[in-house]
DNA sequence: GCTCTTGGGTTAATATATTGACAATATATT
DNA sequence: AATATATTGTCAATATATTAACCCAAGAGC
């Protein structure tokens, strides 16, 4: 993972849209200015993890001051690329990905969702939010009226390779994967996979290990 | 994070699934035996870190021969905790709980899904999947004719901190959360977040620091 | 304006995680 | 039955990540 072609841990990546969301709860609160001490006793992590993860993004505080919240709130943004517009379509239009479409947090952020896709075709028609589901069929013909960005995979898992691999062919830029299968494609496309069912089996294992019960 | 009191670290604990998982296909494929070679190859990661990671948990291998599946399938599961029998209930019945509540994978895997409850009195006696929703108000006499496990928070944040609360004076044992804000609780609950704004803007970053568009 | 305090950036120290190496032991082969 | 081969469990080496320490610039107080 680089920034400006330095390397920067994932580990430190994964930390940026924590603090995005920190800041921006401050900036909501009117507070201007906080210090990585401050944001580190609200965060729960060490004051020097702070400064050395916004370090590897550059200088943005001022010793004897802190971070200015508005700021550092903007820059992270930046860095994650909040405001570039990006766009979304969803491949697969069950229980999941209705939720993914209805979830309004992801406009917030930045993100458009300009489009549906389904291989059912009793669906093909209905609109979710104002954006009407189309059929796989009409896939590439989408794709060569706009630009699509990200791709996100709410199908079953059987599917993955094949949409997948067609959604790189038709050059999208990152796949964000809910399928339970592990996606590692040919291809330019940065992959961003959420196991659910993982997580929960995580969460079993803290319970069961518990030493309490 | 433990297991009989010896350290075992998160990112082991976190991989466990994924093995899991691997090793589920394999039996599926009637695969006997395995060495952590040609898992390592399939999974691509190193051989050094499976026999690593398992050996956190006992000596599930045979030198010469490598890893009986069906066996470590099993030992696996169990160290999950999946052959529990856990329960869940699923706080908020907004577009994502019903997707978490139709998600059969969960089912699968252990899982026993037992209630719904919401806040909106219009929702409540609807049913999902045959399990009906109940009304925030019922929370407290269901705890006590059933025993819950886990709980299950898709509900928007400014609910979470008095709820989540409220199910752990109730003694829940895990608390899988999908809204926007951290848990960080008092009491004796272990708690998995799952912030899929984060993990969509980490998408976004790996895109935009991309190095070919 | 001079001094004191705050607090970031950076380097060093420590802790954790991953990978590599190899002896020990079971299986496979002849 | 003896030998060759495969492959684990474990220890050592390396790499990565986190935390601590400290220097020095900027702001605050007088």
């Amino acid at each position: 993972m680089f920034y400006n072609d330095k390397k920067v841990s994932i580990a430190v990546v994964r930390r940026l849209p924590r603090y995005y969301r920190y800041l921006g709860e401050l900036l909501k609160n009117d507070v201007t200015r906080i210090s990585s001490k401050e944001l580190s006793e609200r965060m729960g992590v060490t004051a020097s993890q702070i400064r050395q993860d916004l370090n590897c993004f550059g200088g943005f505080g001022q010793q004897g001051y802190g971070y200015n919240v508005e700021y550092l709130y903007k820059e992270i943004g930046n860095i994650l690329g909040l405001y570039n517009g990006y766009t979304t379509i969803i491949i697969g239009a069950g229980n999941l990905g209705r939720a993914l479409a209805n979830h309004s947090s992801f406009e917030k952020r930045g993100f458009r969702l300009i489009g549906i896709f389904d291989i059912n075709r009793d669906l093909v028609g209905e609109e979710i939010r104002g954006i009407k589901i189309r059929h796989m069929d009409e896939l590439e013909d989408f794709f060569k009226e706009n630009r699509v960005d990200i791709g996100i995979l709410s199908i079953p898992k059987e599917g993955v390779a094949e949409v997948s691999q067609r959604l790189v062919n038709l050059g999208i830029k990152g796949l964000w994967n809910f399928s339970y299968a592990d996606l590692n494609l040919e291809g330019d496309v940065e992959i961003e996979n959420v196991h659910l069912s993982d997580s929960l089996m995580t969460l079993s294992y803290k319970i069961t290990q518990h030493k309490r019960w």
